[in-house]
DNA sequence: AAGTTAGCCAACCGCCACCGC
DNA sequence: TGCGGTGGCGGTTGGCTAACT
């Protein structure tokens, strides 16, 4: 028997559980306040909300922490997923370290309902090439005839860069990376890193001669590897603070 | 309109590491 | 050094809702 159940053997059957209500969200944020986001146990004790501190710290954590962000997943985020995920596998937590006001639970039901089925073959990695789409534009492209194939997903309100082309019935799908609107001025150091890391990307894309030898799978860049590594760095890339 | 299916997400479960005694 | 308590993490489940038939 785990501990977990251990306490809550000892408090009989009355510990709560399933969703939490408005009252009990307003409660539990009143005691972290008063008594900090550590001692959970002692926080589950004193606030009198018969819940596990397991639970309350859950739900601190996934919903009412500061600073969370409860919108759709944006397209520069799915990206830096992408390539945590590829690079550390499944640590939530790390992955979810690098972005802002989102949760592990977050990104792993993200990446589980969204990601995870459309992981990128070798076939499908070498059916990705840069080109120009007709105003000059650098833009992503997926080469083949299956409409759903990988890039379709990249089609959706989340995804504004993409675009549907029509200049050869063999190109499905487009992303316009340099629809990234990088003349906005960056307000964290998170968003500078990545408006670096797109401006990076350009300049690769321009100095490419050969579009199709591009070797990067999906949508990441070259021009980061073991040595020079955004991604590898073992802190934050901002500070909430 | 009703029933079924699929997708999404909040919450729970079990394991493990850490810490204090 | 061992043990119990606790928090953190990843995997899984169950309920809700939208889409489909």
């Amino acid at each position: 028997m785990s501990n977990e159940t251990n306490a809550a053997a000892t408090q009989g059957e009355s510990m709560r559980k399933g969703p939490w209500h408005e009252d009990e969200d307003e409660r539990l944020v009143t005691f972290v306040k008063l008594l900090g986001s550590r001692r959970w146990d002692y926080v589950a004790r004193v606030s009198g909300l018969n819940r596990s501190g397991k639970s309350c710290r859950l739900r601190w954590v996934n919903y009412l922490r500061p600073n969370l962000k409860h919108g759709s997943i944006s397209a520069e985020e799915e990206m830096i997923i992408l390539k945590l995920h590829e690079k550390w596998g499944n640590k939530w937590s790390m992955i979810a370290r690098r972005l802002p006001g989102r949760t592990d639970n977050e990104i792993k039901n993200y990446w589980r309902t969204h990601l995870s089925k459309k992981a990128v073959t070798q076939d499908q990695a070498e059916s990705f090439r840069f080109g120009e789409d007709d105003h000059g534009k650098q833009i992503f492209v997926f080469q083949g005839d299956d409409s759903n194939s990988y890039f379709k997903t990249y089609n959706g309100e989340s995804y504004n860069p993409c675009m549907e082309t029509s200049d050869t019935k063999n190109i499905a799908y487009a992303a316009a990376v340099s629809d990234f609107d990088l003349t906005v001025t960056s307000t964290s150091p998170y968003e500078t890193r990545l408006s670096d890391w797109i401006l990076e990307f350009q300049s690769e894309i321009k100095s490419e001669e050969d579009y199709n030898t591009t070797h990067s799978c999906c949508c990441y860049p070259a021009c980061f590897t073991e040595e020079n590594d955004l991604w590898g760095c073992s802190d934050s890339l901002w500070n909430m603070e």
